[in-house]
DNA sequence: AAACGCTTTTGACGTGTATCAAGCGATGCG
DNA sequence: CGCATCGCTTGATACACGTCAAAAGCGTTT
């Protein structure tokens, strides 16, 4: 069976966010317990490597608070005044932009070691609405304290701007997909990236829980989730996948691959 | 009588680029003559303001070369290994990704005052193209040496952040457009996101001359040629626009404005 | 259990944009 | 100057996706 929370880690536990995290049941709010850095098991997602003694005992002091924020609630909003990053430690977000004749677009979704908030630093103010699909924590990052840390640690500075140029490769690449793609090959690039990401951290390649509802798919691939849907039943039918309501196994990675690469060839 | 370089800077002399820099028909080699940024009259695009005496002097050993790029060649490719971010002095560029089967997405426009090549940063490798659509000149600013500044320099620091954001949020836009908008409101938007960028520099508010193809703008909107083109006509036939060529003038940018922001009345 | 709401699937049909094709103006070159 | 090339426009047609609609699956509430 699938496991609840997420499809079965391959081999032995995650790496990343897993069983490790889970059943804490501490009663929490917003303001209470520190949690170092130095220990955290998603380190290596959100921080530089090799760090000295010194540098870890600084980093420890970026996060002086965390937050939960529950399944469909936001954690910032378009227009909101811009203080700090976030960083994912457990749950799955959605991040949108909107007209203001109502039409929105999903422009991605985050998950467990990776950073929100980037968007707010340019006019200090939210451009976006960061919102939760699933009960989740985050732990806030005070952008005073993020520069701070980066005029302290040059590896932390290099981290920064990588964590900054990533996001902007993502987003070209988005582009491209939107750009230049037909809808199945959208869903297929979206698919592979979804379960690449869940890989380096620890599940399953083929199996996967989506987070999100089909409508969210479509947003974010610029599709009417009727399309989405259609094509998902055509992977299904051609053998590429299994798909059991949001539980998604795939079968037959490489023919996504060549679909996404070669779109004339049928 | 359309300036062949641009539309007539509106009002006194520009601000930025504009007549100040033409006719400069110095023999330059890639390697020449330095200029400093705290002189540059593009300082107030490229560079934070109100830094003090000796803040200015530091910035001023950022530059060492400039690179001349003829009309059609790159600045840098897609693979190439990063070393610089470049700052615009003249001329105009596009960016564009590539898939392995050739398809390929114009993924910005840039001009003088802005800075191309953050992609490069995460992984040390550039994974664009950036192509210029006119002889072009570029300030080289070894990104070593921009984190120098940003570790010297606080406000040096926080803006080469704020440069980041921007291109994030700038992409954010681009998706909506590319993800939930119909051909004409994307080339509305397309226009008016251009002549508002050339306004800042000093240039009319409402003439523009294109630098690039039709097929760029399909590019880069997510359209072929041949809609752009069609579109280009419908806008003229309702008056919202003259066109001749590549020579637009703006006749009602109020139009425009409702077209993006108001889909469905016509 | 029954009832309700939300998500998803599937079908029939409409439409916006792509595709294919022809022609034309501008630019460059021999 | 004439010719080729390139970029652009415009028309006719095709098709991928959107739209509208109905119904089924699943979870939650009463």
């Amino acid at each position: 069976m699938f496991d609840p929370r997420n499809p079965t880690p391959s081999g032995p536990t995650p790496t990343g966010a897993g069983p490790a995290l889970r059943g804490q049941v501490i009663a929490i709010n917003s303001q209470s317990i520190k949690v170092a850095c130095s220990s955290c098991n998603l380190r290596e997602l959100c921080m530089p490597m090799g760090l000295s003694k010194e540098e870890l005992d600084k980093v420890d002091t970026l996060v002086d608070t965390r937050r939960k924020i529950k399944k469909g609630s936001a954690l910032f909003h378009n227009g909101e005044k811009f203080t700090s990053l976030y960083a994912i430690r457990t749950g799955f977000f959605k991040t949108c932009v909107a007209t203001e004749d109502g039409r929105d677009q999903v422009t991605g979704f985050q998950m467990a070691g990776e950073v929100m908030g980037l968007d707010g630093i340019v006019n200090d103010r939210h451009t976006c609405d960061a919102v939760a699909l699933e009960d989740a924590e985050v732990c806030v990052l005070p952008f005073e304290r993020i520069e701070e840390l980066s005029h302290d640690i040059p590896s932390m500075q290099r981290h920064v701007h990588k964590i900054m140029s990533r996001e902007i490769v993502r987003e070209n690449g988005v582009m491209l997909l939107l750009g230049s793609m037909r809808a199945e090959e959208r869903l297929a690039a979206f698919l592979l990236n979804l379960v690449q990401r869940l890989h380096a951290r620890g599940f399953s390649q083929s199996e996967l829980v989506l987070r999100m509802t089909r409508e969210e798919i479509g947003s974010y691939l610029g599709l009417k989730l009727e399309t989405v849907s259609r094509a998902f039943s055509k992977f299904a039918e051609d053998g590429l996948i299994e798909v059991k309501q949001r539980h998604v196994h795939i079968l037959n990675a490489e023919a996504l691959r060549d679909l996404v690469n070669r779109p004339d060839c049928d």
